[in-house]
DNA sequence: ATCCAGGAAAGGA
DNA sequence: TCCTTTCATGGA
């Protein structure tokens, strides 16, 4: 990690493959985002490790550098916790990442080579929250991305915190223990299924007990990380790996059944089907170790 | 209104 | 382990 404290601001140096646009480009595609606010470049959130809860302004002022200021006075004194704002960057980024294997392997790729010259310097940006990527996934499954993302919204703005700034308010994501006390009826109004609340209320209870976290995930193999996400109800192959690229940063993480990761391929390739599994094992053989990678770059053609 | 979609669970072999 | 069926709900 490479970064520095000027009069209170954060400076942190960017990896070489790290490009501005890219990055940018992704974050702003959504505008029914709720986790964040980006207006010229800066980017605002609540950043919130624990009971610390920063409401920053993170600006990227171009492929080298970002500058990160505490907004309302939740620059914490302690330099620890400032450490850990800055271990959150880092992980939403993947900023201690080299790239340059990747984009070695995607100039010759038949799928990558196109994606991997138009989103040169994309990171595959993370969920570091554990409970906040499982509900992403689970939330996620089976609807088109527009209604997730309103369904986010709701459960964000009915259970989560908001810091307020300029007469706008950033939403903190809400917490597992206050989850894991809800009834699936609770969650009724809001459009969620009965099984999407059990199981979201489930995975809040599993972390609320102590039997599920992203520190005892981080210190597993990828196969057994996966094994244990895939034991959990609500949580399939596709919602594992999602969670284990997105969160936990298994570059081999790789939801091969994804509807987005078929849809990209048969564009890429000018298919007037879809490409079966055993295809898509086949194209992917190059990615090794770059799955989760490959996958983000795919998906970024379509959306 | 009818059908399909895209995930996971459950059941069966 | 590997199918097949079922489930619930939004969108075309």
């Amino acid at each position: 990690m490479t970064w520095d404290e000027v009069n209170g601001v954060i400076v942190i140096t960017l990896p070489d493959d790290f490009d501005k646009d890219a990055n940018l480009g992704y974050l702003t595609r959504e505008k029914n985002e709720c986790m964040y606010a980006i207006e010229n470049d800066v980017i605002t959130k609540v950043i919130a490790i624990g009971e610390i809860r920063s409401l920053v302004q993170i600006n990227v002022m171009n492929n080298k550098q970002m500058n990160v200021h505490f907004l309302n006075d939740s620059r914490p004194i302690e330099k620890w916790k400032r450490e850990e704002v800055v271990n959150y960057i880092y992980e939403w980024f993947d900023l201690n990442n080299d790239l340059t294997s990747f984009f070695e392997m995607a100039k010759t790729d038949p799928l990558l080579k196109m994606p991997a010259q138009k989103f040169y310097g994309l990171r595959v940006i993370g969920i570091p929250d554990l409970f906040e990527a499982l509900c992403w996934g689970v939330l996620g499954q089976q609807i088109n991305l527009s209604f997730a993302y309103s369904l986010k919204r709701q459960f964000v703005e009915k259970y989560g915190d908001s810091v307020e700034w300029n007469g706008k308010k950033y939403w903190v994501f809400p917490s597992y223990e206050q989850i894991a006390q809800l009834t699936p009826t609770d969650l009724a109004d809001i459009k969620m299924t009965v099984k999407k609340s059990e199981y979201i209320i489930g995975i809040a209870n599993l972390m609320a007990d102590g039997a599920l976290s992203r520190e005892q995930l981080m210190n597993m193999s990828f196969k057994d990380a996966e094994k244990s996400l895939l034991k959990i109800r609500g949580i399939g192959p596709w919602t594992a790996n999602y969670v284990l690229m997105r969160c936990l940063r298994f570059q081999t993480a790789f939801p091969i059944d994804d509807v987005g990761l078929i849809n990209s391929i048969k564009l890429i390739r000018n298919m007037d089907r879809k490409p079966t599994k055993d295809e898509i094992v086949e194209l992917s053989c190059p990615w090794k170790n770059w799955e989760s990678y490959a996958t983000f770059y795919l998906w970024r053609v379509l959306y």
